[in-house]
DNA sequence: TGTTGTGAACGCTTTCACAGCT
DNA sequence: AGCTGTGAAAGCGTTCACAACA
């Protein structure tokens, strides 16, 4: 509601921003200096409108008549995101999942270090998982204070995700991104963004289907997926 | 735009179907067999006017006064979704995250088999990933044809993401979730849902960030996500 | 009485269309 | 002339509030 200085952006603009974000990273790294809102909406697969009130969002930063400069959008948008900082992420629950996350060497350099993996299985607990150790689920309080993670992501099979939601929320963690196939319960001062594949499946089944069934068909193009995110206000 | 008998479920309610399922699947194993869209708004995190508008979508099977069936309602919702059927999984890319996917046992369960998975690595084909045989990627038409694949799943590294949705798409495949970290080129007709972990971070750190600058605050709970999805008339 | 189903109001998001700069 | 920035309009989605009904 309030913001700072009165800026205030949009949901719907803010889950776009990074898509942008990726796609300038690409420009630069071919050399393009300067893009146009038709540009990237294209890229995008957007309309050169919403590119436009989204960057207007950030600030006035584009030139009228010349377009926008990749290198200076890039910068504004990850102060937007807060990416000019690092976020330190702990996985909980070393399984398959766990542990792909932990060695996928793709966060790091993008400002996610994946910071600690922690268990509640003794046997998992000691186990080298790309470059970390699996530590015990009861560290968790300690871990978050030592390594300031900020995001916790929860790897655990769906009965035990609600347990590891409660520890990482008594330890501090305020943002969860959770692949349990559950909906969890959080207090509201907590960010919950939730990846269930089946989710994901269930809902490319429902236009496969459209798809398959004779005479069936949908003209729009839904861009929502199931995430719920609960924010409030700083001070609480 | 059009539909068979002129019912139409808007996109918003469409990505809620799957987690309403999720609840009332739990509901069911716990032995419950009714609900009112109270009980299923505080399960799901989302006010009661908006769970009974999702249902009535579905056509009109709440008893007045009394409230829901849990096992009709399930049948339902599954029917909407085409989940009575199954819907084979081809995973590209048997790297950490691929083999992840190929070795959960939850998705077979639920109705998405991983039917298949390849690779363009010499010396990944051939390697025995959760029961399965990794593939070489120039099999894809064959293997699609044979396993009757529907969904393709791309879990390389970003590089080779878009030559593996040419593939799949060539492969007669028309829904796609995408793990790399890069807009897809697709035909319209196909449907692509881009599961992107450092968009979701990224997200994420931009509601924490919020969160630590002193007298920043947000009220409203966005639930939308970066995800594209291209249906068109299936008669195309 | 209790709960659904749903028009109508409201608010957010997208799109349009053009004024304003370069 | 070209492209941005942005009010205003249109389109969706959510919420309200209550009639309908078991």
């Amino acid at each position: 509601m309030s913001f700072p200085s009165g800026r205030r952006i949009p949901e719907a603009a803010v889950v776009r921003l990074p898509v942008y974000l990726q796609i300038l990273g690409n420009l630069a790294d071919t050399g393009v200096t300067r893009f146009s809102s038709d540009e990237l909406a294209a890229l995008a697969g957007v309309n050169a409108a919403k590119v436009r009130k989204d960057l207007s969002y950030l600030g006035t930063y584009g030139t009228r008549g010349v377009g926008y400069d990749v290198a200076y959008l890039v910068h504004q948008i990850k102060r937007e995101l807060g990416l000019h900082r690092s976020w330190g992420v702990v996985v909980v629950g070393a399984g398959n999942l766990g542990q792909a996350i932990a060695k996928f060497t793709g966060f790091a350099p993008r400002g996610f270090p994946v910071v600690a993996v922690v268990d509640v299985d003794a046997r998992k607990i000691g186990q080298k998982v790309g470059g970390l150790v699996v530590a015990a689920e009861a560290d968790l309080p300690h871990l978050v204070r030592t390594t300031d993670a900020k995001i916790g992501a929860i790897t655990t099979p769906p009965s035990s995700a609600q347990s590891a939601a409660d520890a990482l929320v008594a330890a501090g963690i305020t943002s969860i991104l959770n692949f349990a196939p559950i909906v969890l319960t959080t207090p509201d001062s907590v960010s919950v963004r939730n990846v269930d594949l089946c989710v994901e499946l269930q809902i490319l089944s429902f236009y496969e289907q459209l798809r398959l069934e004779p005479g069936a068909a949908v003209a729009a193009a839904p861009k929502v997926a199931p995430n719920t995110l609960k924010v409030v206000p700083a001070s609480v």
